[in-house]
DNA sequence: GATGCGTGGGC
DNA sequence: TGCCCAAGCAT
C-alpha cells in the first residue's frame, strides 16, 4: 500500500503563521468562558475536569463534576477518603480506571509533592491517569504552561483544515497531528492567557463549530484556508475508525432480595466495571441457581425480561433472575463471610458505585415494589 | 502497536 | 433503529 500524503502543506502554509493568533482572537469572542471549571486555576479542580471529560462529553460531565466536587473539596479530602466512596462518586460515568487512577493520583499528590500539583507536562504525565494530552491541559489551564493538547476536538480541527488523511487512531496518523499542533502552537513568549486561550479555542472550535456532523463552516475563523471546506470534505475527515465486528457476551445475574434490600457483590479491580459493586453472576441458568443455592436462595428463581447493555467494543445480554433468601438462612452468616459482599437497601443503592445497567434494574425493581 | 475499557448523545 | 464516537490512558 502507497503512502498517503499526510498534510497537504502548501495550500495552508500562509496559515502556520496565523493559525495561533486568529484562534486566540476567536476564542475570547466566541468561545465557552463559563463552564464550571474555567475561571479558575486551581490545578485540582482542573485535573478532576480533564479527567472526567477524557472520552466523555461535556453535557454528561456536569452534573457529576458538580457532585464530585461538593463531597471531595480538595486534592487531600479526595485522597483520605475510601476507594468505595470515591467509585459510588464516579459511578454512571463509566471508565471506572479513571477513578481508580484519580484516587490514587490524590494520594501521590498529597504524599510526594505535598499537596501540590507538579507544574510541568512532563511532570504531570507521571502521575495516574494522566497522559500526554491531558498533562498538556493541565499545565496550560492551570500554569500557563506552553504545551499542546491532541484531544478528539482538536484531531477533527487539524484533520479538516490542513487536510491530514487518514484515521486519527493510527499511530503514523497521530504523529503526524501532534507534530502539526505542536507548529501551530504560540510563540515562546506568549503571555499564560494567550496560550490558555490558544488551548481552549483549539477545543472550543471542535466542540461549537466543527463539529462531527454537520460543522458550520461560515461562522470559523479558518473557513477560507480550511482544506475539507475547500474540496467539500468535512464529512470524510478526518477518517472514521475501521469497522469491527461487535461480539456479543451472555450473562445471568442474581437479584437475592432480602425484604427490600439486596446482596451485592464487589468486582475485581481489572476488567470490565473494575472496582464496582454489582449482582452476583453466573455464566449459564444452571451455574447461577447452583450460586443461589449457596447463598441461601429459596428454590426457584423469577425470570425478569432480558436486557442488552452496549460498550464500545462488545455487547452484553443480561438475563436477570430474582430470588429470595430462604427464611433458614441468616442473613448474619452471610454478612460475615467476607468484605466483598454486602447486603444494601434498595433506597441506599446511590452510596454504592454499581454500573448503570445494574442501578437501571435495581431502580426498576424498587419502583415495582412501591 | 493493538486492545481493553462505559455510557449516553446525535443523527 | 443502529451506528459512530466523545476534553484518552494503561498495558
Amino acid at each position: 500500500m502507497s503512502e498517503p500524503a499526510i498534510a497537504s502543506i502548501s495550500p495552508t502554509f500562509a496559515l502556520q503563521f496565523a493559525f495561533a493568533e486568529r484562534l486566540i482572537a476567536w476564542q475570547r469572542r466566541h468561545g465557552r468562558h463559563d463552564l464550571p471549571w474555567q475561571n479558575t486555576r486551581d490545578p485540582y479542580r482542573i485535573w478532576l475536569s480533564e479527567i472526567m471529560l477524557q472520552q466523555t462529553q461535556v453535557a454528561t460531565v456536569i452534573p457529576y463534576y458538580a457532585k464530585f466536587l461538593a463531597r471531595f473539596p480538595d486534592v487531600a479530602a479526595l485522597a483520605a477518603a475510601p476507594i468505595d466512596d470515591v467509585m459510588a462518586s464516579w459511578a454512571g460515568l463509566g471508565y471506572y480506571s479513571r477513578a481508580r487512577n484519580l484516587h490514587r493520583c490524590a494520594q501521590v499528590v498529597v504524599e510526594q509533592f505535598g499537596g501540590a500539583f507538579p507544574a510541568t507536562p512532563d511532570a504531570l504525565a507521571q502521575l495516574p491517569g494522566i497522559g500526554r494530552s491531558t498533562a498538556a491541559a493541565i499545565a496550560s489551564f492551570a500554569f500557563g504552561a506552553r504545551a499542546t493538547i491532541l484531544d478528539g476536538n482538536v484531531k477533527r480541527v487539524l484533520a479538516r483544515v490542513f487536510g491530514v488523511d487518514g484515521f486519527p487512531g493510527e499511530k503514523r496518523v497521530e504523529n503526524a497531528l501532534w507534530a502539526l499542533a505542536e507548529s501551530l502552537m504560540p510563540a515562546a513568549d506568549a503571555s499564560d492567557a494567550d496560550l490558555s486561550a490558544y488551548t481552549q479555542g483549539l477545543m472550543d472550535l471542535g466542540a461549537t463549530l466543527c463539529v462531527r456532523g454537520k460543522p458550520d463552516c461560515a461562522r470559523c475563523p479558518f473557513a477560507e484556508d480550511c482544506v475539507a471546506n475547500a474540496t467539500g470534505r468535512q464529512r470524510e475527515l478526518p477518517a472514521a475508525r475501521p469497522k469491527k465486528a461487535v461480539p456479543t457476551r451472555r450473562t445471568w445475574m442474581l437479584v437475592l432480595r432480602d425484604g427490600g434490600s439486596v446482596l451485592l457483590e464487589r468486582r475485581p479491580p481489572a476488567g470490565i466495571w473494575g472496582g464496582l459493586w454489582s449482582l452476583p453472576e453466573a455464566a449459564d441458568e444452571s451455574s447461577l441457581a447452583e450460586r443461589a443455592r449457596t447463598l441461601g436462595a429459596t428454590a426457584s428463581l423469577d425470570t425478569l425480561a432480558p436486557l442488552t447493555h452496549t460498550f464500545t467494543h462488545f455487547r452484553l445480554d443480561i438475563e436477570p433472575r430474582v430470588g429470595r433468601l430462604d427464611v433458614a438462612a441468616t442473613r448474619a452468616s452471610l454478612d460475615a463471610r467476607d468484605d466483598d459482599s454486602a447486603w444494601v437497601p434498595l433506597a441506599d443503592i446511590e452510596a454504592y458505585g454499581v454500573p448503570a445497567p445494574v442501578r437501571k434494574l435495581l431502580d426498576a425493581l424498587q419502583g415495582s415494589l412501591l
